[in-house]
DNA sequence: TGGCCCATGTAATCTGTTACATGATTGT
DNA sequence: ACAATCATGTAACAGATTACATGGGCCA
């Protein structure tokens, strides 16, 4: 799914501008994906171009002019044929992760303001999730999918939070120690036919 | 973290050549980050020239040559230095999430086979993360990190695996009957200024 | 007065994916 | 006979990020 077949589905839930979107993104959508102006404008150009978007230019006082996008029923098929037929896949790209993969490498501060910091990051996301649900909006609040997405976010938020948590000062001692004592194994399990002179 | 400062994290584990890489990337690291050959071999070649990874040439008898990469002096420096600079973004791109939230949109037999679909992806997962835990292999996979970052997907996995299976059901049942009554509210607060003729 | 919100867009750049090209060996 | 594993690479393409450019209103 590009940005956009996340447009087109962002849409089905009403018109918006190129402005809206990004705030839906942020917010809605911002379990699974994000997208900047950068993209979205083009995007919701080339949709228009293709019919499958139309467009209102619309006058405010005090405002800039906003541009609001209304899905077209050829949008609207597109949009289906493109969900169901996408290979539904779930990819995590992380930083976060990948420094703690290397806390033997990191001093035990840096390690654990990182934890920290994203505790703080996750007791956010829950909040809003939670805010979300309360505040009474459009009806799409309370849509099925909606519903469940929002619940396998706190869910999983809920279980990384505790993890961490409960784990975060064995990591961080356990990090110290080894820190002491360097290995460096082969990559691979087959045993190297050469050798090199920095080791 | 791009694909270069991921083959110098992984070349701190020692020597590697670029399908070595590839495999340490799908098993060790796919957690969290995912490279092809595409991007590897680029990569390494870049490195090189940068001075940040030697590269020796090894002939086998019944294979092709190989060409093993290891991290030079200057290369962990920098690797270092990029960790620790890194500001721990934690991304999730997901068309099955997606998908799931326009759950009123598709066919329950759909959902159905999405939603059982990652199921069996996220056993599958929890599978090979037991597995390397289990199996006595290089002194790096029993590194404080390592174990954080196994333990970590474990338990946020099976958060995940609980919640769909516990609401699956509501979901598909749930998904049905809203499907009978579309709904289309603006997907702004501010009433619409104006109106289109396609509703 | 400084910064944020509203609002749209372009252009350069970065990064990664996909498909192609080659070729021997081993297992089913 | 066919697929998979091992092994390296290139080139075209797709996709998204970043920085830039513009400009009024509002709040502290």
């Amino acid at each position: 799914m590009n940005v956009k077949e996340l447009c087109l589905g962002a849409l089905t839930f009403g018109d918006a501008s190129g402005y809206d979107l990004k705030k839906f993104f942020e917010t809605t959508f911002s379990q699974f994906c994000s997208a900047g102006f950068g993209s979205i404008y083009p995007a919701l150009a080339e949709l228009t171009a293709e019919g499958l978007v139309s467009c209102e230019q619309h006058s405010q006082e005090g405002k800039p002019d906003r541009k609001l996008y209304h899905l077209t029923a050829a949008g609207r098929k597109v949009f289906l044929r493109a969900l169901q037929a996408a290979s539904p896949v779930h990819r995590v790209k992380s930083d976060f992760l990948l420094a703690l993969y290397f806390a033997h490498l990191l001093p035990p501060a840096h390690l654990q303001s990182l934890i920290d910091g994203r505790i703080a990051e996750l007791d956010r996301h829950m909040q809003l999730i939670t805010e979300s649900e309360a505040a009474p909006d459009t009806q799409r609040k309370y849509s099925a999918g909606s519903q469940f997405v929002r619940g396998y976010g706190k869910a999983v938020m809920r279980a990384a939070r505790d993890y961490l948590c409960a784990r975060r000062q064995t990591l961080i001692t356990s990090a110290r120690t080894v820190k002491s004592k360097p290995f460096k194994p082969a990559l691979r399990n087959g045993a190297s036919r050469a050798h090199h002179q920095q080791y």
